[in-house]
RNA sequence: CGGGGUGUAGCGCAGCCUGGUAGCGCAUCUGCUUUGGGAGCAGAGGGUCGGGAGUUCGAAUCUCUCCACCCCGACCA
């Protein structure tokens, strides 16, 4: 390909929306421009990389056993509906009406129509198994896109679904799902590593995400070293620790400590460490269950102290921040001062669900003090102290004093406060924690998540009434499995992963060329010029994919260009090299060109694209 | 959706506080020179100052309102 007869839009600043290294570096090098938030023109240079990822992906699917097929971007309501996701789903399943008032959805994945498709197609055990998969636009209309195409609203997944008689089968080609997903990444060239996900509402054993290695991932993943334990920060245990309580050693007493509202600060003028230290953190659950109606505290009532009674009614049930604010319970949660708090962990405690952060006036009300100095000590019934597995074994730890300016020290369970509501784990692991299969110490490091394999079981055949007759002649619902790759999301993954301060440095297989050719003075050199079309038509007989720069520009133009984009090898052709026989190769990486005779160059080309 | 911020030429920004002819760099176009790392000189074009309403003799500037975008938090490929 001639740059004259290609189209190369690139940008010496990055427009200002772009945060993230690849948004920044996709826009300067001209292969995304935004449309509307969250959607993007693939432009031809981008788009060269992306049917790069998809070929790969196809391939190892075909070879994998999966078939590829089409389904429609646009579909139905009533599928939607029978599946219980038209009313699960939310505001980001795009929904809309055609002229004749039907609904119908922009699909985000589409579990509905290939179970449909299974449905009508697949009658017998004898078909079985199938997996289906397509290439496919989607959409999700994402609270907050960001990040150009990372987290878009339309994107390009790959999406397969498998059908299967039974468990085993299923389970058979889970795994082997699992070793293609493996075998893809590899071939794109990232550094990936595979994580036990969450397998949610749905159940079952299996769930993998596949998460690109890069610093900037919105995801952490504990993985440790020494065995094949890896998981999302969000979903790995943190175990509780093996001694149990020391003995009580410490008086309590209360300090001063003024202004000193953070555990760091504390821990620092009381000259103890901050694991001693013990932080409360006040919830309300957003759940309207009836147990045990808590302090109520409508917004700023003064004098709501403890027992006040809830005082909103259900006269306005339709409003949703009324209802939430209607019978408010506080929960303290107790972390160690050098722990997080995992919102996930804490969701699933029985009676909390769906929580918010308590607002001051809540926190004031329930424990008549501002937050900062809060804690668990002199607390009422109506707080209820849930203590994480690290906290339990505390003994002599200094907490908030529930008056303001003072923590307390030398707080021990049992003696100067009841013993928690409940123990539980509520923190986030951290570097050094003991990994949950005992394997060793868990580390962290930050990925992005552009694969999820998930054993889906009956859920839509169940839904949807898909079914097949087995060796019996009984209708049995199909056991699914779905498997998703984010085909758009490795690109700008691929790019977080595999950049410098000059630009993008692609991985060969996913270069939108391999190899570039330049000539210097290209345009008014005429033994350049003979010299460069040349060794270009030979590498294009050769059936290289090659990027000839025959733009009149000049060669730090050029060559600018060329590292912004990427390209992941470099041929560049000038007269005083010709003149000693030899024209010039670099690698995208390398710092200095090494010159190469002329009479070699092919081979030579051939050698460093194998 | 909650909190914060920004909208001025294709891109990056100044001007706004303290109202008075809309500016700078890059990019684009023309000419000449230049040509191994984002050229120099001379000239040129390009703006509903996000939209609307208001205050005022006069609004990019002050007020109100709507919209878009960005950042921080809760979801996901």
């Amino acid at each position: 390909m001639r740059s004259s007869r290609f189209f190369l839009s690139t940008l010496k600043e990055a427009p200002a929306e772009a945060e993230l290294i690849s948004h920044q570096l996709m826009l300067r090098a001209g292969m995304i421009r935004r449309l509307a938030g969250g959607v993007y023109t693939w432009m031809p240079i981008g788009l060269r990389v992306v049917r790069k990822v998809e070929a790969i992906v196809r391939e190892e699917m075909n070879r994998a056993g999966a078939i590829e097929l089409s389904m429609p971007v646009v579909q139905p309501a009533e599928l939607w509906q029978a599946s219980g996701r038209w009313q699960a789903y939310g505001p980001e399943l795009l929904r809309f009406q055609d002229r004749h008032k039907r609904d119908f959805v922009i699909q985000p994945t589409s579990e509905e129509v290939i179970t449909d498709i299974a449905r009508a197609e697949l009658r017998s055990y004898r078909q079985l198994p199938v997996h289906f998969y397509q290439i496919q636009t989607k959409f999700r209309d994402e609270r907050r896109p960001r990040f150009g195409v990372m987290r878009g609203r339309e994107f390009v997944m790959k999406d397969g679904y498998s059908f299967h008689a039974d468990r085993a089968d299923l389970e058979r080609e889970y795994a082997n799902m699992y070793a293609t997903y493996c075998r893809i990444f590899t071939r794109l060239g990232l550094r990936y590593r595979p994580v036990a996900a969450d397998t949610g509402s749905i159940g079952g054993t299996g769930s993998h995400e596949f998460h690109v290695l890069a610093d900037s991932g919105e995801d952490a993943i504990a993985y440790c070293a020494a065995s094949e334990y890896a998981a999302n920060v969000e979903l790995a245990e943190a175990l509780a620790p093996p001694d149990p309580r020391p003995s009580a050693q410490e008086a309590l007493s209360e300090v001063a400590t003024p202004g000193r509202t953070r555990c760091e600060e504390v821990a620092a003028d009381l000259g103890i460490a901050l694991s001693r230290m013990v932080k409360a953190i006040a919830l309300v659950s957003d759940e309207s269950d009836d147990a045990v109606p808590l302090t109520a505290s409508t917004q700023g009532t003064a004098g709501a102290g403890e027992g006040a009674a809830a005082a909103s009614s259900d006269t306005h049930a339709n409003d949703a921040s009324a209802a939430r604010t209607a019978t408010p319970k506080l929960w303290l949660l107790l972390l160690r001062g050098d722990h997080t708090l995992n919102e996930i962990k804490a969701q699933k405690l029985a009676g909390l669900g769906a929580f918010h952060f308590a607002n001051d006036a809540q926190i004031e009300a329930a424990l008549a003090c501002r937050p900062g100095y809060i804690g668990p000590v002199g607390a009422s019934q109506s707080v209820r102290v849930i203590a994480d597995r690290s906290v339990a074994v505390l003994a002599d730890f200094v907490c908030g004093a529930n008056r303001e300016g003072f923590h307390l020290r030398g707080v021990n369970w049992g003696r100067d406060l009841p013993e928690p509501f409940a123990v539980a784990d509520i923190r986030n692991v951290q570097e050094g924690d003991p990994s949950p299969d005992g394997g060793g110490l868990l580390q962290i490091q930050r990925g992005i998540e552009v694969g999820h394999i998930f054993q889906l079981r009956r859920k839509y055949s169940a839904a949807l009434a898909a079914t097949f007759l087995d060796a019996q002649g009984k209708a049995i619902e199909f056991e699914m499995g779905c498997y998703g790759i984010g085909i758009t999301r490795i690109v700008a993954a691929a790019i977080e992963q595999n950049h410098d301060e000059r630009g993008i440095c692609w991985p060969d297989p996913i270069a939108p060329f391999r190899i570039a050719i330049t000539g210097l003075g290209y345009q008014r050199n005429d033994t350049v010029r003979a010299a460069t079309d040349t060794l270009y038509e030979q590498m294009l007989a050769a059936g290289i994919e090659v990027l000839l720069d025959d733009r009149n520009e000049r060669p730090g133009v050029i060559l600018t260009d060329l590292e912004l984009i990427g390209i992941p090898h470099r041929i560049v052709i000038g007269e005083r090299g010709l003149n000693g026989g030899t024209i010039e190769y670099q690698a995208r990486g390398m710092t200095a060109p090494s010159a190469i005779p002329i009479a070699d160059a092919l081979d030579h080309i051939r050698r460093v694209l194998a």
